[in-house]
DNA sequence: AAAAAAC
């Protein structure tokens, strides 16, 4: 099957093959000839699954023909973070360099006036987070009822941070003959109504999880006390021992861990930048494109930047917080082993993990190995010796008398291990449970 | 238990 089948414009095909996209994906194949059939669609589909081409194609080849009008978009998008709605409009660029379309992104966090100025000269393609949509709809600045096309991207994320009201009120704010098409991840019984009630008799469309998530990724647990300090060193070891590192995504379950673990690693002078939801839109946006261009090294995020963010190369995830919900599991370490490239995903896990680490394996139907497991043991003169933390660091809460290293043995089954370490008689962690491989120091371009 | 999203 090649995309010159699916019955896209001439002007789509072209950016299609400019992009350098050979053949469609299950997705795209099965959605995109009843997108422009005009049917609504029910697509049931993981980021990672060319999910986002499998609309913006179609839609490129529908919008070729006519013209907006004033603050009336012809089509809307919505999307649950301001990063996703970047995104797509990523996408409209890429593919949408043939076409004249005016594509405007109107999300929170950034200047209300040039998005007002958009909307005012009209809009083919409206791409947005559901807050900063109605803020402009109730100062009077934007008109749904001439949208033809209505988009619900990642439906059960949505559900999940409370945006359902939202959606169902811009729903009832476009027309009722619309097309609508409805993205989602996962079908829960709440999802299952919401469709109903937005889509008509629609088609459904259903791919498995990409079959390179679970293949070209590498899962590993690795123990860590539950001290902060010690998490952070144990992060630290495993950065610089990581086999193949390009670059990583580090996970952390609260924004403020996640500053605070950015400056440690900053401190450290490894090269990271940090993105979650209370920074301002120009710093996230700052930080993910240093990312993406390969500037920095190291992302530490909140889950903002669990789902659907689609960095091709990302060599390794590493959760420094094992996170509490299982499916969130999944979609961080689907942000590695991408488009058919390798990937390793490290999570760390302290004593009181355990049952999140129990539930992750009962999701994913699979137990993951700890690093100890495969030990080669190392003896101490093999141990990379790590640098000191400089003064400032160590005067920061985070005071330990120096002493001598000493080897740790490891517990056979780190989950039930005893909570109550004997003694901390070691300034440097003990590595002599890791592999080999993860010995080996790479350096990292401060 | 927390994250995300509007001024």
């Amino acid at each position: 099957m090649s995309f010159s089948q699916l019955g896209l414009s001439a002007k789509v095909l072209a950016a299609i093959e400019a992009a350098g996209y050979k053949q469609p994906t299950p997705i795209q194949e099965q959605a995109i000839p009843h997108v422009l059939a005009r049917r609504d669609v029910l697509g049931i589909a993981q980021t990672g699954t060319g999910k986002t081409a499998a609309f913006v194609l179609p839609m490129l080849t529908q919008l070729e023909q006519g013209r907006a009008r004033a603050r009336m978009p012809r089509t809307l998008i919505l999307e649950p973070t301001r990063e996703l709605a970047a995104q797509v409009a990523e996408n409209f660029e890429k593919y949408g360099k043939n076409s004249k379309l005016n594509v405007a992104l109107i999300i929170g966090g950034v200047s209300f006036d040039d998005q007002d100025a958009k909307l005012l000269r009209g809009v083919d393609v409206l791409i947005a987070t559901p807050g900063r949509l109605l803020d402009h709809f109730e100062r009077g600045r934007l008109l749904l009822s001439a949208c033809e096309l209505l988009i619900i991207d990642e439906a059960d994320r949505m559900l999940d941070m409370g945006f359902i009201p939202d959606i169902e009120r811009i729903g009832k704010l476009v027309p009722f003959t619309r097309q609508t098409l409805f993205f989602t991840a996962t079908m829960p019984p709440e999802i299952q109504r919401i469709a109903d009630t937005f889509l008509h008799n629609p088609v459904r469309v259903e791919v498995s999880r990409p079959a390179t998530a679970a293949a070209t990724i590498t899962q590993l647990l690795c123990h860590t006390g539950r001290d902060p300090h010690e998490k952070r060193e144990t992060l630290r070891r495993l950065i610089r021992g990581a086999e193949n590192f390009k670059n990583a995504i580090i996970f952390c379950n609260r924004k403020r861990e996640v500053a605070l673990l950015h400056k440690s690693l900053v401190r450290h002078k490894f090269n990271a930048v940090a993105l979650h939801g209370d920074l301002d839109q120009s710093a996230r946006t700052a930080a993910l494109d240093a990312f993406r261009k390969g500037e920095a090294k190291l992302l530490i995020a909140s889950d903002v930047a669990a789902r659907g963010l689609d960095i091709p190369d990302v060599s390794h995830v590493f959760n420094f917080d094992v996170p509490h919900h299982a499916d969130d599991y999944v979609h961080r370490i689907g942000r590695t082993g991408r488009a058919g490239k390798l990937g390793t995903a490290i999570t760390i896990v302290a004593p009181a993990d355990s049952k999140s680490v129990a539930a992750i394996e009962k999701l994913t139907n699979m137990t993951i190995p700890w690093m100890e497991k495969s030990a080669t043991v190392a003896t101490e003169g093999d141990a990379p010796v790590e640098a000191r933390p400089p003064r400032e660091e160590r005067s920061r809460g985070e005071h330990r008398r120096d002493r001598t290293p000493q080897p740790r043995r490891q517990h056979p089954d780190p989950a039930r291990a005893p909570r109550s370490r004997p003694q901390r008689d070691h300034d440097e962690p003990d590595m002599s449970h890791l592999p080999a491989f993860l010995l080996r120091p790479v350096s990292i371009k401060a």
